[in-house]
DNA sequence: ATATAATATTAACACTGTTAAGTTAGATTA
DNA sequence: TAATCTAACTTAACAGTGTTAATATTATAT
């Protein structure tokens, strides 16, 4: 009696439709110039059937957006860690984390500056993704300070320095394409080297 | 004949307005949600009136936001300089702008968010507040490289380099409110000292 | 007083997110 | 097999959106 079964993998698969179609029609058009009945036309359903998988617009946002955060989780895990330079680790760590952001521009503003602004309660609380993203900042900067890298102690204070230098040269980069920046990864690459030398001993 | 300046200045009169309705409604409710019917409600004036004044919802946005960075690039230029110590004053500047940020957070990303997104035409032309304020970064920046105070001298990199980092820190504040920042002030200090650190010889 | 120009309004269009009620198809039971 | 139940989906509707075109009102100039 596989019947139960296979239902619910169809209602699984047709969840996972709903959410692609949104995403790609969010990072396409924007959030705000997406609308359900798009959503449904995309995938062959009519507008209300999107609300027996969803509760509503704002809940598919963050389902896209947990996905996105899984997916950087997952980029900055399999990145190679060269535990003898914890340094090195963190300033690739950084690079992949601004190169996500500009290889997916829309995800990240949707995930780190969009949602936030539709969904009050942040998306980090435990257990989430979020938080384990966080927890992986966490991780490098602590190897870096367990060896006396840097001057500051602090892990949590570290870790929101380096954190706002990557989300703010990212968003920049995202935000105003036209202006003269120097060259991209040039300016990236200065971010991240200033930014740990300056929490240097 | 002053007939016609007064009707000019009524004409202007009715622009701030509406302008300054926009401006509270936008900052308390979010651009989103705010509708051209409210605003007209809020000045007492048919909607279609405000077609009158601006050309659409997207340059009434625009206005306000021309606005808020005037309002900005005041507040710098108030600013006490210390001709013989330049590293301060970036210093004070980075903290007044970050200050700025969160005494008006719906402004600043407003400005430097959400118009990005709706207007793809960056707001940093040639001759616009935009430009001035980034001007005074550099002149700001310029003094420290000619003073030798940083090991970097190009100033455009160095100029970013410190905008990121404010940039970052004050939408990273904005934005997520519960995360369990270290102490505020500690935090923009730390960012704006380790930033300004890594950058000097 | 009349013509002219500037200003404001009404009505409408094609959209939006969302809810409630209705329909259909498949599985379960008698 | 026939009746029932239930999950999945759709239709119709509501109140709201930005924006345009046509209309009305008001104030100025002749």
């Amino acid at each position: 009696m596989g019947t139960k079964e296979r239902r619910a993998r169809e209602k699984e698969q047709l969840r996972r439709q709903i959410l692609v179609a949104a995403r790609e029609l969010f990072v396409n058009e924007g959030y705000e110039n997406v609308s359900m009945r798009k959503i449904a036309n995309k995938i062959e359903y009519s507008p209300t059937t999107i609300y027996l998988y969803f509760k509503d617009k704002a809940d598919l946002l963050d389902s896209v957006c947990q996905e996105t955060l899984l997916n950087l989780l997952n980029t900055l895990e399999h990145l190679k860690r060269d535990k003898s330079d914890p340094l090195e680790t963190l300033r690739k760590s950084g690079r992949v984390y601004v190169e996500f952001g500009l290889k997916y521009p829309q995800d990240y503003k949707l995930t780190f500056v969009i949602r936030p602004q539709f969904q009050k309660g942040l998306g980090l609380e435990e257990g989430s993704v979020g938080e384990k993203v966080f927890n992986y900042l966490r991780e490098m900067v602590s190897e870096c300070i367990q060896q006396k890298r840097f001057r500051q102690a602090d892990v949590e204070t570290t870790g929101q320095v380096l954190w706002s230098a990557v989300h703010g040269v990212t968003l920049l980069l995202i935000d105003f394409p036209d202006f003269p920046w120097t060259e991209k990864d040039e300016l990236i690459d200065t971010v991240i080297h200033t930014t740990i030398e300056g929490l240097k001993a």
